[in-house]
DNA sequence: CGGACGAGGATTTTT
DNA sequence: TCCTCGTCCG
């Protein structure tokens, strides 16, 4: 027990030690807050606080994964049993468990948000609303959402006279029947969407008193990472759950929340001791991250927003001073890139250290002539439309470098699909999963053939799976047959070989094998990387009791991952959560800001430095302003040793040239910290659009069409799976008997014949292929080299392109 | 199906 | 400007 509070400093420690009762962590940026929560839980464990009673809840998988390891290397295996997790993944094991309750089947299906989407625009369509710009999915989806997120149900919704109005007046008065259908659709397809899996933990508690009571009695000691990016929702199951015995404690940083915009309320960490008045407040305000400078410069900066009250805190940095921030000011935003890749060369130069061996010393406060690894440098900009430029200059230095982008793994195609007949096989009445699978890979089933099966299912209020199996169509017939028997077999194998099954025999893998490209490829790779996942050890289940079964290393372990269980798991999951791996190590980090909360570099390099990039807002909103505010000041302080600011004074936005004006965020930083200036220069006295500089000669040159970026070069790829599907299909083009074969002479076409074309003249065939998953012969794919230049070589359909042959 | 084409939009992102 | 999405067409 002292071993876990011995290297703590004091404020840290006694947010360790007093973990009875409501508790407020405000932890500057580098103040060692993932320590101190780990330490809290380890210490409460050896306190004698059962794990099976600890809940700890954080944004991300990355933070909950994180802080798993951490607390196991301090506690051993006991650490299993500690409920830790997202929101969202733990609250989708306390409603898979309770799911009845609320009227959904244990099996319920998770929507992501392209899911989503895609339902509401189904609806607008059915609504005849499709084409309604007033009625675009996307925002139709968003506004559902942050409705959600305020727990304003359709039915809450409909008794306000106030958004009725507010629709009327915007031309929306279809909104709320969207809204009712999309949650109707929702549950009838026993799917709930993320927002669902917080909003009905509410609707479980508000209904179920007595479920609630368990899950209170069960979560005796809760602890909230992140605290300042909560919303409505999130802090009202909080709260719920931690009433009684007031074991709370949360954590966070109001300085570093940026998250308003999806719904995060910085007010739940500024009023917490509002809502619990004995709630004590610890303060950790060393840093151990960065300089003095940074530090600094850092809280001059956000010294600038309305004070904080309470929560108000000094932090200072341990560190030495370290160098000053410098400040790149450039005539355009190539120029800028060039200035930024330049420097990140000099840290970086010296041969040896990135010959590919483990190379340079990473420790801290190393010499700096020493050269600077590539991964300990970061590039963050506000959008990521910055980072082409970047790219671009650091492509010509050779400098290697990744990108993280914001979407998700899971939103790819092929991951999609092999996930909609996963969902479909688990539950038969997701609509969604349906009609993303039943014509792919393609089986010849239109929009005629589907418009029926769903005009039955509707008739019928049945599922459109359930309306498949009525279905008479012979093609229908063959879909549902095919996902009855991979069903079949789900029992007989395990999930991995399952998983593997249903890719192979729906075609899925034929495809991408057949494609023979790059991106084929890489599909495969995805498909594979996805089934891995399946042979992972499922976690241990939320209504196991640790207490029980405790200390046994083998305890409650007989169980396999369940596909259920594994489809949540991969439905919260993002890109993030399985990067670093590879040889992609020693690269420089281009990012967003949002996205680096939470990382340190020993160099970083923040660009864009201008009015409406960063700040980037419409009006002068003070919230705003301060919220843009709060997303510099996390930037600044990743840096470990040194931070580089660095602006254009003109820019291509959209395409077209223009004059940008310095950041009023450089100008906060104080002089002291900061070496260059913004305001000695000719730069800044124009202003506006007028006198910029010398701008007569711009020293922009027109922009070059990039070579497509490919950071991420395409690796080889082992197949996944010999595949013999797709093999038996072009070794014998000729059709079995099924009665529909009366194709004009498709075994003419070879290569080397020649054809002619309505449109394109004459030509060579060169290729011909059964297109994959076919329903008949008919659907050849031909390749044509055409007599004239002007048409050249095209890929056409047999049943579309009549081509005769000469 | 998949390629071609035109319109419209273009923060930040997790789950 | 450039990328994404939806529609049209062979």
């Amino acid at each position: 027990m002292e071993n876990i509070v011995e290297q703590l400093n004091p404020a840290q420690r006694e947010a360790v030690v007093n973990f009875e009762g409501p508790s407020l962590i405000v932890a500057g940026a580098g103040s060692g807050k993932t320590r101190v929560l780990t330490s809290r839980i380890a210490y409460m464990i050896a306190s004698g606080v059962a794990p099976h009673n600890i809940l700890a809840l954080t944004f991300t998988n990355k933070a909950a994964a994180e802080m798993r390891q951490r607390i196991e290397s301090m506690i051993g295996e006991r650490s299993r049993w500690i409920q830790m997790g997202t929101f969202h993944s733990v609250f989708l094991r306390i409603l898979r468990a309770e799911a009845g309750r609320i009227g959904y089947p244990p099996a319920f299906t998770i929507y992501d948000t392209t899911d989503s989407v895609s339902l509401v625009r189904s609806i607008c369509r059915e609504m005849m609303l499709g084409d309604n710009e007033k009625y675009k999915p996307k925002n139709v989806f968003s506004k559902i959402s942050r409705l959600k997120n305020d727990l304003i149900t359709p039915a809450v919704y409909a008794e306000d006279a106030e958004f009725a109005a507010e629709d009327r007046k915007r031309g929306t008065g279809q909104f709320l029947e969207i809204y009712k259908r999309y949650t109707a659709q929702c549950k009838a397809n026993g799917a709930m969407d993320f927002d669902d899996l917080l909003l009905n933990m509410v609707v479980l508690f508000k209904g179920h008193p007595d479920v609630l009571e368990k899950w209170r009695e069960r979560f005796r000691y809760i602890l909230v990472d992140e605290y300042q990016d909560t919303n409505h929702v999130q802090y009202l199951i909080v709260k719920a759950l931690a009433m009684g015995h007031g074991n709370i404690c949360v954590v966070g940083d109001d300085s570093q929340s940026i998250y308003s915009f999806r719904g995060a309320r910085i007010e739940n960490i500024l009023g917490f001791k509002r809502d619990f008045p004995s709630a004590r407040i610890y303060k950790l305000e060393q840093n151990y991250r960065s300089t003095q400078v940074i530090v600094g410069a850092a809280n001059g900066v956000i010294a600038r927003n309305e004070g904080s009250g309470e929560l108000k805190k000094e932090c200072f940095s341990a560190g030495e001073r370290g160098e000053n921030i410098k400040l790149l000011r450039a005539y355009t935003d190539r120029e800028e890139a060039e200035m930024v890749a330049g420097e990140i060369r000099t840290l970086g130069r010296g041969g040896n250290a990135h010959g590919g061996l483990a190379g340079a010393s990473s420790q801290a406060g190393s010499s700096r002539s020493e050269p600077v690894p590539w991964s300990e440098i970061a590039v963050l900009y506000r959008v990521n439309a910055l980072s082409r430029g970047i790219e671009e200059a650091l492509r010509r230095r050779d400098i290697p470098y990744k990108i993280y982008r914001g979407h998700s793994f899971f939103d790819r195609k092929e991951i999609k699909d092999l996930l909609g007949y996963l969902r479909l096989v688990v539950n038969p009445r997701d609509d969604e999963a349906f009609k993303r699978v039943v014509n792919y890979p393609a089986r010849g089933i239109g929009e005629v053939t589907l418009g029926r099966v769903a005009a039955a299912a509707r008739e019928k209020d049945i599922s459109l799976w359930e309306a498949a199996v009525e279905s008479e169509d012979r093609k229908i017939g063959a879909f549902t047959e095919l996902v009855q028997g991979l069903s079949l077999r789900r029992a007989e194998m395990s999930l991995y070989e399952f998983g593997r099954e249903v890719a192979v025999r729906t075609g899925i893998i034929g495809i991408y094998r057949a494609e023979g490209s790059a991106e084929g490829a890489s599909a495969l790779e995805n498909i594979e990387e996805l089934l891995n996942s399946m042979a992972a050890e499922p976690d241990v289940a939320i209504e196991e009791d640790g207490e029980t079964t405790d200390g046994g290393a083998a305890g409650g372990q007989a169980a396999a991952l369940t596909l259920e269980d594994w489809l949540g798991n991969v439905a919260l999951m993002t890109d993030m959560d399985s990067d670093d791996d590879t040889e992609n190590r020693d690269r420089v980090t281009l990012m967003t800001v949002h996205s680096a909360k939470g990382l340190e570099f020993r160099h970083v390099f923040i660009v864009g430095l201008e009015e409406e990039l960063f700040p980037l807002v419409r009006d002068g909103d003070s919230t705003e302003i301060e919220e843009e505010r709060r997303l510099f000041y996390v930037a600044l302080t990743r840096a470990k040793e040194r931070s580089f600011v660095s602006m254009a004074g003109s820019r291509f936005i959209h395409g077209s040239m223009a004059f940008r004006r310095p950041s009023r965020f450089v100008r906060e930083i104080d002089r002291r910290f900061l070496d260059g200036s913004v305001m000695d220069d000719a730069m800044h006295r124009g202003g506006g659009g007028g006198g910029f500089g010398r701008a007569d000669k711009p020293t922009w040159e027109p922009r070059k069409v990039g070579t497509p970026t490919a950071s991420y070069a395409a690796r080889n790829v082992v197949p996944v799976v010999p595949d013999a599907r797709f093999r038996k299909v072009s070794a014998a083009p000729s059709r079995p008997a099924d009665g529909e074969t009366r194709t004009p002479a498709n075994s003419d076409f070879a290569p080397g014949t020649r054809v002619a074309h309505a449109k394109f003249g004459r030509g060579t065939v060169e290729q011909v292929e059964i297109m994959a998953g076919a329903a008949s012969a008919a659907d050849l794919k031909i390749t044509v080299t055409f007599d004239s230049p002007a048409h050249g070589r095209k890929t056409l359909l047999s049943k579309f392109a009549k081509l005769e042959i000469l």
